[in-house]
DNA sequence: TACATTGTTCCGTC
DNA sequence: CGACGGAACAATGT
């Protein structure tokens, strides 16, 4: 479940795979994977699929980008959105992986996107701007400290849905907001509107510290298995449903809020939010 | 089998 | 009409 750090990771390592090289072969191997919007779906297919990556080769990869969690890609003159969904990944390998969508062939190597779940897609762009189209502000934009944030997330909505708004802040999925709202001390029910200006300066504080420590505890130049899949749970509260808060030591709680779950401290997170500790 | 997961969209309600 | 909550949808492993 990629969010923001996992985004920035790829987008890093699809820097060091890809760019600087030129397009020898595509293999188109699921064509649904390519979507001329975002918001298609799979069984919608599109008749400009293949035309699109055939295109691709002979170009070289210029670039890339992240807003979000989206990534750009600048291929030749265009870019391509890559979005990972819940499971996609990239693999470097001569054959196609398990569940394989595309293939880019650059010569020295092949990068496969990978997708299990084919909630992932790539969506050609005419250029680097409409990558941000319909997105807030992404999750570590300067603009976004506390007065920022009270600005991008206005209303009476719970704050944790709020967070997942993409349109209003853009990369914090389900796993990061609920443990920078665990940070800052904040209720997750809490409405936007009751929060004051102390509460949204350790919410933006909090967000900026929980995503930075997440990209810095990715190993640079390596994939990474997501670690919720058997090794040690490394959040505060994520996941951690009836466990003690590593703070108070109340027992965490996990509720559904707008159909997901989300996990916090009864103990230390409050309406409003708490002081801010050390 | 039912359920869990995510982002997006649609629809009903206030 | 805007805001918001809830449900549906995509795919598949458990």
């Amino acid at each position: 479940m990629p969010e923001l750090p996992e985004v920035e990771a790829w987008r890093a390592t699809m820097e060091r795979w890809l760019v600087g090289r030129s397009i020898a072969a595509v293999h188109l191997v699921d064509s649904a994977v390519i979507r001329p919007k975002l918001s298609t779906r799979p069984s919608d297919g599109w008749d400009q699929a293949q035309s699109w990556a055939s295109s691709l080769v002979g170009s070289s990869v210029k670039g890339t980008a992240r807003v979000g969690k989206r990534m750009g890609l600048q291929l030749g003159e265009g870019w391509v959105l890559v979005h990972l969904g819940m499971t996609g990944r990239f693999v470097r390998d001569p054959e196609p992986p398990r569940f394989a969508r595309i293939g880019l062939d650059v010569g020295d190597h092949v990068v496969w996107f990978a997708d299990q779940r084919r909630f992932g897609c790539l969506v050609p762009l005419q250029g680097r701007d409409a990558l941000c189209v319909g997105l807030g502000p992404d999750a570590l934009d300067a603009a976004l400290d506390g007065e920022g944030l009270a600005a991008a997330l206005p209303g009476r909505r719970a704050v944790k849905t709020a967070l997942l708004d993409q349109a209003r802040i853009a990369g914090l999925g389900n796993i990061h907001a609920a443990e920078a709202l665990w940070r800052a001390g904040i209720a997750p029910a809490t409405p936007c509107a009751t929060l004051d200006a102390l509460g949204w300066r350790s919410l933006a504080a909090a967000i900026r510290e929980q995503l930075a420590e997440a990209v810095e505890a990715i190993p640079p130049g390596e994939d990474f298995v997501y670690v919720t899949e058997g090794g040690d749970n490394p959040f505060a509260v994520y996941g951690r449903e009836g466990e003690p808060c590593p703070r108070c030591a109340e027992a965490i709680t996990r509720v559904v809020q707008g159909g997901r779950s989300t996990f916090w401290c009864p103990g230390c997170q409050r309406p409003g939010g708490v002081a801010v500790q050390g």
